[in-house]
DNA sequence: AGTGGCTCCTGAGCGC
DNA sequence: TGCGCTCAGGAGCCAC
């Protein structure tokens, strides 16, 4: 499931293969894949657009075309985007075909809950999905005292508010465990009971956990390709996330798996706390 | 404000 | 081999 080091690795490898090129032509296998403007064919927005830009918000790539529109893609569980040099085939889960001036780009989505839209460049940081984000973790504007405000002002449990967008932009299951798991913190604990030391652990375990990840160019537990097609390799690394039931790497008790703010939550009793 | 349930959707895994 | 069941899950929406 694409997390905000997947996105991130999807935006770094598409980066290089589509930036510049024209879309020449848009084909459509199953149009709730994509939103398009009031009353506007989708194909037609886009068709004899350059691409010049892409971008990131939390887990919404967004994709800068000529002209002043965006293109805001959520993959949510199992999207794909994918650039073949050469052109290809649209398999049975492919919803989308992006030709290209060189190659073709395939929009794919096992699932289909992940969404393409296309909105007006100005409009884009006001829409709903967008505006309501909270800090990007990696960026400057996420500090320690940042954190410690956005969690003090929640009563809920810290696996929900990690989870909660508009609390942080970027972070879904793999990463609030892992980062919870680094930071010795019980993910059913009530934000308002964390200490400054805990809290403390978790911005660094969240940062660390983000960066490693994308490091590793994501983590391919099941689904997650990057545009090229390839694996990341963070599930190597991954300590508790899949594991319910496995012994800890770090103190070797059996990994406890529960549902924990509606999500399957792995975690370890001995470590943490 | 917080929580829990439902919805979207397909494939994997399991018991029989 | 295959049927029927459960589960996985991001986020929007709704009721309480």
């Amino acid at each position: 499931m694409p997390e905000l080091p997947e996105v991130e690795s999807i935006k770094r490898t598409l980066e290089k293969k589509i930036l510049g090129k024209k879309i020449t032509g848009v084909k459509i296998f199953w149009s709730p894949a994509v939103v398009s403007l009031p009353g506007k064919d989708f194909a037609g927005l886009v068709k004899d657009r350059v691409i010049e830009g892409l971008g990131r918000r939390g887990k919404y790539l967004l994709i800068y075309l000529s002209g002043g529109l965006t293109m805001i893609i959520h993959f949510r569980m199992t999207g794909r985007l994918i650039y073949y040099p050469e052109n290809c085939s649209a398999d049975k889960h492919t919803h989308a075909v992006f030709s290209l001036d060189k190659g073709e780009m395939h929009y794919s989505d096992i699932r289909k809950f992940g969404r393409i839209q296309i909105v007006p460049a100005h409009d884009a940081a006001g829409l709903p999905s967008l505006a309501k984000l909270g800090p990007e973790p990696l960026d400057e504007e996420f500090t320690l005292d940042r954190l410690r405000n956005l969690l003090m002002g929640k009563k809920t449990q810290v696996k929900g508010a990690l989870l909660d967008q508009k609390v942080i932009a970027g972070l879904g299951n793999i990463y609030v465990d892992e980062a919870l798991f680094r930071a010795g913190i019980l993910p059913d604990r009530q934000t308002s009971s964390l200490q400054p030391s805990e809290i403390k652990r978790l911005f660094k375990g969240i940062v660390e956990v983000l960066q490693e990840g994308i490091e590793a160019r994501g983590t391919s537990f099941r689904d997650y390709r990057d545009a090229d097609g390839n694996k990341g390799l963070f599930q190597e690394t991954l300590r508790v996330y899949g594991r319910g039931g496995l012994e800890c790497k770090n103190c070797g008790q059996i990994l406890t798996r529960q549902k924990i703010a509606g999500r399957t939550t792995v975690f370890c009793r001995k470590c943490q706390k």
